[in-house]
Order: structure tokens, then sequence, then C-alpha cells
DNA sequence: CGCCCGCTATAACAAAAGACATAGCCTCTG
DNA sequence: CAGAGGCTATGTCTTTTGTTATAGCGGGCG
């Protein structure tokens, strides 16, 4: 499996999203990242509350972060997409707080957990694109909780919708307002805070205002500036991003 | 103002719940430090939505993060005490996409935004250190996400209250059961994405049980394990961490 | 080919949380 | 020292969200 995505021919560096590094810096992380895989929908990326050894860098495919209460509940932290990073926070505290769970197959880049410290201490540009990333993640958490703690249902639902199908048009695998949308109900109810059955309702009534379709694992979004206002949601554009 | 809170002399630093930095790491953080600053309850340190210059350490009283909606309606993102570094995200996106509002009387030492990067350069292990606070805040975010979206009001306030708790034992400015406990039903109510009505019922019968007490802005925790339990609230343990 | 299972859909009912109204207490201030 | 304003407290009623039950659709598999 080695050297099967070269990272110099990565299609994600290409797409325009991500900063671009310099040859040096792309031939630390070839060699920082050991080796790629591959795994399929449901798979347990990193297991709750369990030490985890490796970082990743999501190729393809979604995925989630969540954490569940000791009766089951469970809340969905963040969708993970093609160029998210995983496992840094699980790095730094040796037991994962939380756990990935792929949605879709994927593909992930893999890298040392030791080659960390000497990205920080020979490559202080990259070091400094961790710490970007990090506060990045940040900051999207920050918008999924003032969504659970302050949106009513339909404004919680409009809100998911924009923000991926955003998210998917920057890295450029929208299709016009068409985009793969993976993600069932469940999934959504959890992610939002909200019970199955309502979230069904909810998304419904959007439909029927509207406002999306979602069929055939795809999401159509037929008026982005109108959902944007119904979810008062106004977060600056995703920027140009680090990739690692 | 200069110099009134050396370094080598910090309170926080001598308190155990931090990390230890060499002299070297010492005297660089000293001179990338540019001043101490004293606000006055309520003042707003960083205001949502406008660029923001500067990087702080709070090196005593009570601050929150914050976003609202453009009705007004508010979410508390999480809770600032003594030791937490306040603006990496800022720092990351010029404009800040929240604001961060002086609960008590504070002090902070500001930090000059072009340190940032010689950090960087010449201090991997500052660098190190930085990312991991980035990491940390991710993960009580995610604590306060779970919270939010699946516990109900009785679980969000005790696992408030003990959070609080603990957090202020570990930097060592807990007296045995009490602590110093300065939020008004309103903050906690805007923290927990709870009205302030149901938040004062949910708080009554707490005490009413026999959970805890509020009176002089002074918090009584009776018995920390059993409000644990009724939280379902069971993260790992505070760390010995970073203090920049 | 038929059955099971995962997912969506919907109705009826229950519970949780919110909204509104009102009151009391305390501190600050003119 | 009287009034205003911020905070806590509590009752009543409304709204939102959750729960339980049931049904249908479609794909995968024995």
């Amino acid at each position: 499996m080695e050297n099967d995505h070269p990272c110099r021919e990565c299609t994600l560096r290409k797409s325009g999203a991500f900063m671009k590094n310099s040859d040096e810096e792309i031939t630390f992380i070839q060699q920082f990242k050991t080796r790629s895989i591959a795994l399929e929908p449901g798979a347990l990326i990193i297991a709750e509350g369990l030490p985890s050894e490796d970082l990743y860098t999501l190729y393809s495919g979604w995925a989630f972060r969540f954490k569940t209460l000791s009766d089951g509940r469970r809340q969905i932290l963040n969708f993970l997409l093609p160029g998210d990073f995983i496992g840094l926070q699980e790095k730094m505290a040796d037991i994962s707080p939380h756990g990935v769970e792929a949605i879709t197959a994927v593909a992930l880049c893999r890298f040392q957990r030791s080659g960390l410290w000497e990205l920080y201490k020979n490559h202080p540009g990259l070091a400094y694109d961790v710490t970007w990333i990090a506060a990045n993640q940040k900051d999207v958490l920050d918008e999924n909780l003032l969504s659970v703690g302050r949106r009513n249902a339909t404004e919680r639902v409009a809100t998911l919708l924009i923000q991926i199908y955003k998210r998917l048009k920057v890295i450029g695998i929208a299709r016009g307002q068409k985009i793969d949308f993976p993600l069932t109900q469940q999934h959504i109810a959890d992610a939002l805070g909200l019970s199955l059955v309502h979230t069904n309702k909810t998304l419904r009534r959007l439909t029927k205002m509207g406002f999306h379709q979602i069929a055939n694992g795809e999401l159509t979004v037929h008026n982005p500036a109108a959902l944007q206002k119904l979810a008062d949601y106004y977060a600056s554009e995703e920027r140009i991003r680090p990739l690692i």
C-alpha cells in the first residue's frame, strides 16, 4: 500500500482549497506518512476511551466524531470531510475522549505519532499549520454549539444543510446545487441534539417549503441564500486552509 | 504596568497545575509578553466579528467566550478561568468569530501577535504547547456540546457545576467543598442552552435535593461524587497542562 | 424469490422546556 | 432614603420536542 497516493500527486492538494506547501515540506509530509488505509462504511476509526496511536488525514469519504453517555445517548460532534485532520486531541491526551466512525467508505493517510515532534522541531511552518487546523476545528465546534444551544429545530437543520453544502463546494466536490449526501436522518438527529422523529418532520417541512430535496444519496439545495437566511447562519466564508 | 507580574514569579506557575518550562522558555515568554491589563466586570475583551490583534492569558478572574444570533440569542461557548489562553482562533482568522467578556474583574497578560511566529520558529517546545492548548480547548467544547445536545436540564446543570468545581480545584483556588462562584443564572442558562426560568427551577431542585448550595457568590458542592453520577459526567481527570 | 433489515414517514400522545407575569431582595446611586 | 435596576424565585399556561406505535419501501441475502 505504500505510496499508493504520493502527496505530490494528491488530488486534494490540486483542488485549490488548500494552502500551497514548499517542495521540502511536501517531502517531509510524504515521509511522515506511513501508509494509506481504506475502510468500509460504518468502520470505527478511533474508539472512544481507548488509547489512539495515530494521526490521519481524511483523503476521501465522510466520517464523524462522537461522544456517548453511559445509557447510549450519542452526540455527533462534527462531520469530517476530505482534507480534515483526525486525531489531534487524541494525540495530545493518549486516551481518546471521543470516537471517530466512517459513514461512507473512506481512505485515510496515516501518520506516525513520533513524527509530530520532528515536525515541530524542523518545520515550524507546518507546526503553525497544525495549530491553524486545531483552531479551525474549534471554530466549527463553536458554530455547532451555537446551533444546538440556541437554534430551534428548523434553524438547526437548515444550518447543517447549508454548512455541509458550503464545505463540499469549497473542496470542489459539489455539482452545482447538488452534492453527495450519505447522512441518514439518524446522523442528522445525533448531530443536532434532536430526536429521529422530530428530525424527520423538520426535514419534510423544509422540503415542502421548497428549500431542499434529498434523494438517492444526493442533496439538492434549491436556494442557498434563502436557506442561509432561515438558518440565521452567516459564518465567514470557508478560507484556504492547510493540508497535512 | 510593565513587568508588574514577572513570569518567573507567576503565582499560577507555582500552583503545580501547569507544566514546568525551562529558564530560557520563561525568558522568551516574558519578552513575548507586552503588558498586563486589568479590566472591570462585564468588560468586553474581544468583540464578536471584529479583528482582534492580541493574544492573552487570563491571569486572574473569570470570563467567557460567546456567539450571538442576529436576534440576540446568545450562546456561551465556554468559561475561561485563570491560566486559560485567549485568542488562538482569532489570531488565525483575523476576524474573531466570537466575543470574549469578563465576568469578574480580570487581569490579563497580553502577548504581541507578531511574536507568535518567532515562538514557532525558535521554540518548538512552546509551539507544541500552543497546539496542546488548542486541542484541549477543543475537548472542553466537545464536552459542552455533549451536554447541550444530549443531557436534560438537570444533568446539564449538574455537569456545569461539577466541571467548574473540578477546574478550580486543580488550579488550587478551591476551599474544600467551596469555591468562588460569580456566575448569574443567566450565564448558566446561556451556557447550557436553557431559558433563565428553567435554569432557576433546575438549580432550586438540585439544591433541595441536597447536591449543592449557592450563596454570597460561593458555591458549595456537598457531594461531588453523587453530583458527578447524576450528571453522567466522567471526563478524564484534569491534567497538568502548559501555561504560556 | 421472499424475507429481513435499515431507513423514511406519519399519527397520537406525553413530557420537557419556554414564555409571561409577578414579586421580593439587595445594592447602588442620586 | 427613595427609587431604579439587577438578580432570584415561583406560578400558570403555551409551545416545542420527545416517545411510542405503525406502516411502507427497497436492497441484500439465503
